[in-house]
DNA sequence: ACTAACATGTAAGCGGTTACATGATTTC
DNA sequence: GAAATCATGTAACCGCTTACATGTTAGT
């Protein structure tokens, strides 16, 4: 389980709130790790229990108070003791792939839409992936100097890019064999 | 949840047995879903109970007696409706991906170990996706013409050597990232 | 008036992992 | 004699999802 090491590194780069949290596991850490809010208050507050994190009241004008949290010295050991152990390559796990095996009992051509649908949101996610990148890395108003923390977080955004053109490109390749195929007779 | 499909789609390709079945999840199958045997048995007990597979036992010699499970008719049904109804684009989640941006905050250069391990571990998938792909698709002992399952096998076995050399060439970009830090002071 | 954003939670359920358990046969 | 393969399960636990719940402020 990596959801209180995402959280620790999302926290180690900027103090928030669970809310804030929750933002960003649908930004920029959310790129390769998902949590919903009620996950995350849940952990959060386990976190503090353990001694993980520190809380701060943070009172607000205009907006509910929220509690900022920041990390603590047991949870930079912690996540220091997690970065050392090595950890075995994530299981793949693809509903596509299971439905383009399955539609050579139904109907392959019905899949189509299914397919180009997920290709749309691949390419959504690209095109967010990329303006990040211009934003925040190699724009006109990215900053020149870069610390390891930035070039980090630029090599994992690069591998989100790389990984919806491979999608792309696959399911291009999926498609042509949609297309391809004649019925049986 | 696609487990259920997935197990579906494994016994319409062919029938077997629970062990067969998880044997098959870390082969073939398990190139995009995976599921131990545990998780199997329970599955496939619900799915009896529920009408979607048949189940007869095979008496065997020289070794336990098995339970050969087969597709039903209503099995078939839900099948093709789930291959119908849209499904949401899986979110990824990587645990290295966090561990890279962590790195940040500790000693980058000690992950470089570990981002090696991956990479020989997605070299060592890719290998075993290329001789699969030579021995039931492309070499001399595969079948010239092939039907629309083995199109779509195929199509899904691309998908896994397309994700295996992405995987490989980021990893290159993140090694080189991380032997480019140079130390602040 | 309504919607969106801000902010934090509880409760039920379930899919999946890990550990434990058994027993035969084949191969080294 | 030990290890690997074949074959099927039970039990405990837990991470995570889904649904439900509450209340404020800002903008249209």
């Amino acid at each position: 389980m990596a959801l209180e090491h995402a959280i620790l590194v999302s926290l180690l780069e900027k103090p928030g709130s669970g809310y804030e949290l929750a933002r960003r596991f649908e930004r920029s850490i959310g790129y390769f790790w998902t949590a919903t809010h009620q996950q995350i208050y849940r952990v959060l507050k386990r976190m503090e229990g353990d001694g993980w994190i520190d809380v701060r009241e943070v009172p607000q004008q205009g907006r509910p108070d929220k509690k900022e949290y920041s990390v603590a010295a047991l949870g930079r050991t912690v996540l220091s003791r997690w970065l050392h152990e090595p950890i075995e390559p994530e299981s793949v796990r693809h509903d596509l792939a299971v439905k383009i095996r399955g539609a050579a009992f139904d109907d392959p051509v019905a899949l189509i839409g299914e397919v180009e649908r997920h290709q749309r949101a691949h390419a959504d996610r690209l095109t967010h992936y990329l303006a990040g990148q211009l934003r925040d890395f190699t724009g006109p108003d990215a900053p020149t100097a870069q610390d390891a923390g930035q070039e980090l977080q630029h090599a994992v955004l690069r591998g989100g890019i790389a990984y919806e053109r491979m999608m792309l490109a696959w399911l291009d390749d999926v498609l042509a064999t949609l297309h391809g195929l004649r019925p049986e007779h």
